[in-house]
DNA sequence: CGAGGCCTTGACCGCGGTCAATGCCCGTGG
DNA sequence: CCACGGGCATTGACCGCGGTCAAGGCCTCG
């Protein structure tokens, strides 16, 4: 049977199937609970995770306060890349905000992969473009958008954030408190 | 004679002859007078450039109003990536702030390097991840710094911002008024 | 039924934005 | 050589947005 990962990776590229087995060989399943740790701030990242189902919060300390830098969900890649090219100590964790299945990727066969196949090397070089692309839009929200607007813009452009994240969670998201998402949210 | 191009990009990856050859003929240098632009709002970005003398700004407009999303100098790659790959209108324009000299990848060459050479893939390849951890970094700034704190960070790490660029488009681009950062350099 | 999350609401206040005036530096032309 | 003008930075006055603290309401789950 064809697991829901290698039926969404099909998907994503024009893949020989060469490639495909070397990547689907390359990894493996792994089950989280609600709330349980991927990563946690201190450790050295190891790996790419790929989300088949659930979701999770990657979030850092400030001053003992949590602040939430990105959400991810069904078909992300998630990873602390500084920590993980750099290897050095996280600033941030990684944490289930559903139960979570995820599919690993460890640093060591990446690179492998990287080696072996252009066309993995490929996809990687596709991926990543398309990382940086959100990430930027995502940055510069915040010298462009009032709080008001940041809201708006999630509400359109990312609503399933506001059903399964809870608004606690979603205010350090868009850089405010978490009283004034509420009150954004009552007065239109 | 060698390049500046040559030597630097050497000094980046461990190069085969063919594939540095290779990449060095996909290019031709650009000059750029002050206040000179390299691409404008509404444009669709055609290239990847990597600067050699000067800098260059990215903004964009606002109410009328210019907000520097990043300031690019010396080393640095610049483009417009969601134009660049999505083939649509910039939402940005990007503008020499001083003479400044940049080497062009045009699009079309750049998609054949990727096909000819896997070392230039890959060395694309690990440039992104750069760029990524940076721009998820700076990112992050908003949620996490309070302005002066922007400004303290901006000042020790990136100290050459302040010699070479406006307070006023300094001001924008750490999301706040031109007056806020003039009383929070006057303030310790 | 009680406890603990999570969200909402209110009161207060300080940070930072806006507008306007002034100062300073420099390049240009009389 | 000086006078003027423009661009940029600084400073002051004002005020409204959003943060903080505290209380109360509403779920869900044990």
């Amino acid at each position: 049977m064809v697991s829901v990962l290698e039926h969404k990776i099909k998907a994503m590229a024009a893949w020989s199937p060469e490639a495909l087995t070397l990547l689907m060989t390359s990894t493996q399943p792994d089950s989280l609970k609600k709330n349980q740790f991927l990563l946690k701030e201190g450790q050295i990242c190891q790996a790419i995770w790929y989300i088949e189902k659930g979701y999770l919060r990657t979030f850092y300390n400030k001053d003992g306060r949590e602040i939430n830098t990105r959400f991810s969900f069904e078909d992300d890649f998630v990873t602390d890349l500084r920590s993980l090219r750099t290897a050095t100590p996280s600033a941030y964790s990684i944490q289930a905000g559903e139960a979570t299945t995820v599919w690993k990727f460890g640093k060591g066969k990446l690179l492998d992969l990287y080696r072996q196949s252009a066309e993995i090397e490929s996809f990687g070089r596709n991926l990543l473009e398309q990382m940086l692309m959100d990430q930027e839009e995502h940055g510069n929200w915040f010298k462009i958008y009032s709080p008001a607007e940041r809201y708006q813009y999630v509400l359109q452009h990312h609503p399933h954030l506001l059903q399964r994240v809870s608004l606690s969670q979603l205010s350090s998201y868009l850089g405010i408190a978490r009283e004034t998402l509420s009150r954004i949210r009552k007065n239109p």
